[in-house]
DNA sequence: GCCAACGTTGGC
DNA sequence: GCCAACGTTGGC
């Protein structure tokens, strides 16, 4: 399994309105990257990504996994651009925002820190296991998901 | 709203 | 294939 954070300016799509898809998903159209596409192509089935928002909130917020494999983008006739689905899995109990993230050491490895530009990203095993903690996910929690 | 960092485009 | 110009992103 592997762990990845997607990031979303909430005033277009928010956590909220990821959450109502529910079981369904959504597809993660719009990303014109191709560090960021290459990302959602190296996905499998059922890994977990941090839903985050950008520009106004700048704070993780939930935990999402992948529903469906990287196929073309439905909002581009370009065949270059390809996403993933995603689904809702849970809240963060408590929001991680950046500030906390860059105050923790053992994140400054954290691509969010490093190349905030990248709208899809690669999240290390310790790293996703620092942040849920972070959050407020408790270990029991955290192994169910 | 500003601006630094980054990615892309296009002329040569 | 280099690199200047430009556009966009996103933290602040």
């Amino acid at each position: 399994m592997h762990y990845w954070l997607f990031k979303s300016e909430p005033f277009k799509w928010s956590w909220e309105m990821q959450k109502a898809k529910g079981k369904a998903g959504q597809e993660w159209d719009g990303v014109r990257n191709y560090q960021a596409r290459n990302n959602m192509r190296a996905m499998a089935l059922g890994d977990r990504g941090f839903f985050y928002h950008s520009n106004e909130g700048l704070e993780a917020v939930g935990i999402v996994e992948v529903s469906a494999l990287a196929h073309h983008d439905s909002t581009t006739d370009d065949e270059r651009w390809e996403c993933v689905d995603i689904r809702a899995l849970v809240d963060l109990p408590k929001p991680v925002t950046m500030v906390d993230i860059k105050a923790n050491p053992r994140l400054s490895e954290m691509v969010l820190v490093n190349n905030s530009r990248l709208s899809v990203q690669p999240v290390s095993e310790a790293e996703w296991i620092e942040v849920c903690r972070m959050g407020g996910m408790d270990g029991k929690t955290l192994k169910k998901l």
